[in-house]
DNA sequence: TTACATAGTAAGTGATCACTTACTAAGCGG
DNA sequence: CCGCTTAGTAAGTGATCACTTACTATGTAA
């Protein structure tokens, strides 16, 4: 029964509780979750619990603190598109590793959920760094592809939201509803055939298209959004 | 001060009951709401409550009976399909149907996210009623049309979700994140917009498309999802 | 006017909530 | 071996939780 370390050290300890904390967060949300349970969890008292947290709620921030830090979404959209290749690829690859990310760890959306719906004040931080950035990002990359000529003018900001829409909305299904019941879907599979179906519908018909009966140019490339 | 009914009918207050345990167990969840708050919110004596639902559970069950009873997606979907119109047409209202609903009364998808979340035993007849069988109908839509040659030959259920996707993953972004950051979006100008980039993403290159150049044949049109 | 069914309430129940106080015991430098 | 810092705990605190019991008030049919 010797256990090699019989104490740990107060930032041992502090770090073992926060990752308890976030488990148990990410599964029932704030409001679901008990100080108890999270000292049993992490097999101590749960008067510790409070000399490493002066609250509940500032556990809950900590938490909250460190997924935004230790995650850092933008950096690798940025790798991904400064990869490069054919904008299918991208945006394919782009899809894939969304997907594979949140297959494998379900605690970020979930506590971002979780913190939006139950309104917490930090939920508007914890949008603006990990997700808001991530749209302007992506779509500066489908603004200069506007400008290239290459896609059609749409608002870069709701195409951007279009396609992150397709890839997350589906993850979530899959994770809150799915059970095992959709499991049959392929990630790869999957991103690539949302992503050729965006792309397919982004991309401007100037190249060898038929002069003009296609597009119904009454309404279309409205660029009245005054975004940049 | 005389007010006009002083003593509600049993039916009547059960009812009363259930709208306001809608909006609260809407606004907080289950966990973070109290019987207390709803018997407040009534102006009843708590105790009154429990005259009319055994436990907070069995109230919480009777409110999403009652949002899966009183919305019917499928028949509001089927009459949109039935209508018709050109394809742009038809998506676009839909989607917009879809975004207006939604600004218009966030309770359901707000129960639906924390039902899910929280990981009620109802919310997967929940989502049955409520996604599933929507998915399926649009689905076969999709499949026709892909029978038809008019549309890609892509997976109809993930086709789909990416068009259910870009909508819904907007809405929910506006509701939770957006306060009134994003506001200045328009319902109708956002469906059009995203119906566009999905159905020109569905489109079959048969139409008046050049030979063949634009569309790289390499995987594309895949049919090894082995759904039908 | 009375009798009765029932809408509605006051005042509880034990359990559990977040959190505190007062204490013990482990480690470590001297 | 001592002394001091600090990791860790036992046993609480009042407040609030879901829920109950015992009662009163009200509309209605006879």
């Amino acid at each position: 029964m010797a256990t090699t370390q019989i104490r740990f050290s107060a930032a041992d300890r502090r770090e073992q509780i926060l990752e308890v904390a976030t488990r148990l967060f990410a599964r029932q949300g704030y409001q679901g979750t008990t100080t108890k349970q999270i000292s049993d969890h992490a097999r101590v008292n749960e008067a510790l619990v409070f000399r490493h947290f002066p609250s509940k709620e500032e556990l809950y921030w900590a938490v909250i603190e460190r997924k935004i830090n230790s995650a850092c979404p933008r950096e690798r959209l940025r790798e991904n598109l400064e990869i490069g290749g054919d904008d299918l690829v991208i945006f394919a690859r782009l899809g894939a590793e969304i997907l594979e990310r949140r297959a494998n760890d379900q605690t970020l959306s979930r506590l971002l959920l979780f913190s939006a719906l139950e309104n917490h004040r930090l939920s508007h931080r914890f949008f603006r760094t990990y997700v808001a950035e991530y749209y302007d990002m992506l779509a500066d990359f489908i603004r200069k592809r506007i400008a290239e000529g290459r896609f059609r003018d749409v608002d870069p900001l709701l195409a951007a939201r279009g396609f992150l829409g397709m890839v997350i909305y589906h993850s979530w299904v899959q994770e809150l509803f799915g059970g095992r019941r959709f499991q049959d879907f392929n990630v790869q599979q999957v991103s690539r055939t949302l992503a050729k179906i965006w792309l397919q519908g982004m991309l401007a018909e100037t190249k060898i298209a038929p002069p003009n009966r296609v597009t119904k140019s009454k309404n279309g490339s409205s660029r009245n959004h005054s975004r940049e």
